[in-house]
DNA sequence: CGATTGACTTACA
DNA sequence: CTGTAAGCCAATC
């Protein structure tokens, strides 16, 4: 494993972390970030050990703003359930008003 | 160590 | 617009 590898899954994680209340973000946008925009696939793999970071992971989500992550989290709605607590609406693992909720570290947040 | 898979995305038919 | 293909890279088998 490569040590620039493992910077890459830190900042997946600190992104991540400063996703603001009631925003979302997809894993492409946050491999874009990181210069990684065709590695998506790693986002979602660093949030796979986000359990251990206090990582948000359920404020992260596909292009689509669909929860395809949901099914690795413990309860069944448990991802939708703490979305909407936020006050991002969801319905069937699908985010209503994506455009207004998404969260573009690239625009939002400036290393 | 080679093959398979996966919390994705883009491109083309 | 829907479906299939490929690329990405690490973890798992």
């Amino acid at each position: 494993m490569k040590p620039e590898t493992i910077n890459f899954f830190d900042k997946v994680y600190q992104v991540a972390r400063q996703i603001p209340y009631g925003r979302v973000t997809s894993y492409g946008a946050i491999a874009n970030f990181l210069g990684a925009a065709k590695s998506a696939r790693m986002v979602g793999y660093a949030m796979n050990g986000s359990h251990d970071k206090e990582v948000p992971a359920h404020r992260v989500v596909n292009r689509k703003g669909l929860l395809t992550g949901k099914h690795h989290f413990d309860g069944t709605h448990l991802m939708e359930q703490l979305l909407e607590s936020e006050g991002v609406k969801v319905i069937d693992l699908q985010v209503q008003d994506f455009d207004a909720v998404f969260w573009d570290p690239s625009k939002e947040l400036k290393f």
